[in-house]
DNA sequence: GTTAACTCCGAACGGTATACTGAGTTACGA
DNA sequence: TCGTAACTCAGTATACCGTTCGGAGTTAAC
């Protein structure tokens, strides 16, 4: 009762997250043959960017996506193996602006407050990706190209090399958190309407609605911390200044860095 | 040709938002006619909370639940509107732990490190929270009363009160953004494992395996300043260790706290 | 006792992601 | 040159999902 035969393949499934990060980094192995590909998926994810702007996160789905290039659902799946890879390319696409931190003039402070100026203006103009990126960060080639550039802000600094890694990682936390306190972000229409003024408004029309139906059921004498910092016009849950909390941030940076170069 | 008739009700019809506080600030205005009701939106809450740390976010459904539950799906509606009402009852239900931030030993920073760590924890052990409210927080009667205490623990400082909940914000901003950029947190089971130890694992099991995919996948040379961090030990994406950030940003805010009691 | 309000739920509707199957198209290898 | 293997594409099928509807049973008010 020998057993010649041992199992054929002891290779581990693929997992969603190795599929997604081989789909990432290219690594096309696709013979030649067959008849010419009517897509690619640079113009697949593109469309599925502009449905998920134009319709909002909850409503793209790879049948609108399909509609949106006139094709069938299922062709799709030659490009993409699945739904979650497609959100991955999609988060790798918008993950970065045009321009590289490294490259930005000024110290490093003037450095990481462009960087996260510019994080949050990512973050407002695409809003869907906090929604869209709950599963996993999945890092593709934009996403180390900034980081690795991100890096590079604090070349001539002391600091140590898993402190450069901690102090972007803790701006880019603080931002993405604070997008999500905030709520969606701003509608594509606002963007347009000042687009690069980067202003900080303390409330938009959404959270003050809120916050007025909010006041109507609730008894704000059961909360007297928060009855004070209301009556002094503070607006919570809408989402504190951006800048307050960043310039703290950088504060407690600078505090580090000047403790490193003595 | 006179119109005696008023449009009888120039009520806006009520947004989900609206729907959601109602429901999370009580307001039960049920008749006391028909059968005894065989449940209550606390037990249907609990329900979703048990399948969603068992089976994960994703299949979080309404029929699970009511599978739970041992009824029948539409029952469920006669509690809850609708799906995202339930979501955001889960929120509120999750959002606190047991005690509040003012009512902890030490000065506001140590406080204020407690929060951040008590957060930390509640999202570790509730990963599912950063998916589920990714659409928008409705803030319930919990996350007021946590708020409130929170601002507390600003007294005696001379800060305004819109740095008060600034400061708080941010803290919870970083703390949230942090567990985002590290993915879902630890499984059940393993909270259950070190209950209580709070320790910071740099990286865990699954990040491993990720960061070996991505280096196999890779050309680090690429990206010269990303591979020197790595080669000294830090492991990007991983989330950097939690404690660094907290501190930087508490440093920041205390110096502005030294400022105002100057 | 009648009735109106209420609870519960099976069934159905329109939506989703994905798998499967088959038909049509292309280019390599003989 | 031409058969055939490899490939693209789409229609159909499956298995879910949230939500609605209508009916049957139950209770309190009148």
């Amino acid at each position: 009762m020998t057993d010649p035969l041992p199992a054929p393949a002891p290779v581990p499934p693929p997992s969603p997250q190795e599929r997604a990060l081989a789909l990432l980094w290219g690594g096309d192995t696709r013979g030649s043959r067959g008849p010419a590909r009517g897509l690619t998926r640079e113009r697949i994810v593109e469309a599925a960017i502009e449905v998920v702007e134009r319709d909002g996160p909850a409503a793209m789905s790879l049948r609108r996506v399909a509609a949106q290039l006139g094709v069938g659902v299922a062709s799709l799946y030659t490009y993409v193996p699945g739904r979650a890879e497609l959100e991955a390319l999609m988060l790798d696409a918008v993950a970065v602006g045009p321009t590289l931190p490294h490259e930005w003039p000024g110290d490093w402070r003037a450095k990481l407050t462009a960087l996260a100026h510019d994080d949050w203006r990512q973050l407002r103009r695409h809003p869907w990706v906090l929604e869209l990126g709950a599963a996993e960060q999945v890092p593709g080639p934009n996403m180390l190209r900034w980081l690795d550039s991100a890096l590079r802000v604090f070349d001539g600094t002391g600091l140590g090399e898993a402190e450069k890694l901690a102090a972007i990682e803790a701006v880019d936390a603080y931002v993405r958190g604070l997008g999500r306190l905030r709520g969606a972000g701003e509608s594509a229409a606002e963007a347009a309407g000042r687009e690069g003024t980067d202003a900080d408004t303390g409330a938009d029309t959404d959270t003050r609605e809120r916050d007025d139906a909010l006041g109507r059921l609730v008894d704000f004498d059961r909360y007297p911390a928060l009855r004070r910092a209301l009556a002094a016009g503070a607006t919570p849950y809408a989402g504190a200044p951006f800048e307050f909390g960043l310039q703290r941030l950088l504060d407690g940076i600078e505090q580090l860095v000047i403790r490193r170069s003595a």
